[in-house]
DNA sequence: CATGTAGCAGAACGTTTATTCTGTATCAAG
DNA sequence: CTTGATACAGAATAAACGTTCTGCTACATG
């Protein structure tokens, strides 16, 4: 004769991604707990029961901006069969994405981690280098898929991961989209003539 | 008959390059008053007198930072007669400064206020603003200096502010100096091969 | 419909924040 | 040495923070 209580009114990914936008958007010192259990919509109570705190419910976000943006946008780089047409088409969706999100928008979630909270949580440091890690693998990845003459592939996925970076903080700052779109072109011209 | 009372024991210049060390290397948020007097050696008394508060402080840092950091590091590529190399020094100037600075360092003071707060604060906005339309025109004036075929010099430019953004960034994340190094000489080689 | 467990909204708590205020120490001028 | 204007150190203040606590509400069960 067990009895059950009510049932919780949202469910932990639901909380982890709107968290992870309220994040996104504002950073983690400028969000506050009042902001979260407005952008949530889930209480207090909810949060501390979920996830213990506003520093784990962060980390959590992590995870979740790894499966639902990274992972959708990145695993065609990722596929055996990927080359540089499929790196120019995660810029490109990149951007897109940016400019859905309302440019001059919120960047990366992990570039903005890198910058605010990495440099002095060491958790927060390892999403963010693991993170580059995959994009630097990727990148690496597709270029020796491109043949070509046999180019030092790992430098040269560096230099994509630096551009890549950068670009996400110029969507940051850039009201134009098609700006952006430009300068990946012109840098893809650059990395072409290099392997083909 | 005019008494003199005792003079002031620090200057203006000193207090904004201490405070603009704090602010580079913890950020804005995470710099509290206390932070800023222990690190400058003012009085709270002192700084308000001086700028009026901690925000305006913050924005007198960025012309401190464009005086002491930026231009003696960029003038070169600024130069009438400045080459594509000089901005490879210009690069291999801003790494042995990240060197300095301890890697992983704080990046670059504006790129990190181009995160934290300029989305939601105007004035600092347009001091980032300000900043890349400079370092871009830099870069476009030292490439048409580099003569080569009649490129894009405008995208080009962009590709390489874009590229510098990223580097500033990944010299937060990167404890290795010599990594860096190796991808702005593969990235210079592939701006190489399009003005030559 | 009655039950009682657990989620809920919001008050309460102790810190920490930026800023203002108060009393003391200092030092150039007379 | 006396004077007095001003920089100084640190207390005081009000607001905001993350976290905890308290009553009340809702709802799956029997």
């Amino acid at each position: 004769m067990q009895i059950m209580p009510r049932s919780q009114s949202f469910t932990p990914d639901e909380l982890k991604a709107r968290a992870l936008w309220q994040f996104w958007s504002f950073g983690y010192d400028a969000t506050s707990m009042d902001d979260l259990v407005k952008a949530t919509g889930v209480s207090r109570h909810g949060i501390y029961k979920e996830y213990g705190g506003k520093h784990a419910l962060y980390l959590a976000c992590f995870a979740h901006y790894q499966d639902t943006v990274v992972s959708p946008a990145f695993a065609q780089v990722e596929a055996q069969s990927s080359t540089l047409d499929n790196i120019r088409r995660y810029f490109e969706f990149q951007i897109s994405t940016a400019e859905n999100l309302g440019l001059p928008g919120p960047g990366c979630f992990v570039g903005n981690a890198s910058t605010e909270t990495s440099p002095h949580d060491t958790e927060v440091h390892k999403h963010v280098a693991h993170h580059n890690a995959r994009l630097k693998a990727g990148f690496a990845h597709a270029l020796v898929g491109s043949a070509g003459k046999p180019a030092s592939f790992d430098a040269l996925a560096e230099v994509i991961l630096v551009f890549a970076t950068g670009l996400w903080a110029a969507s940051r700052t850039t009201d134009s989209a098609s700006r952006l779109q430009q300068s990946v072109a012109e840098f893809l011209k650059l990395i072409e003539g290099q392997t083909s």
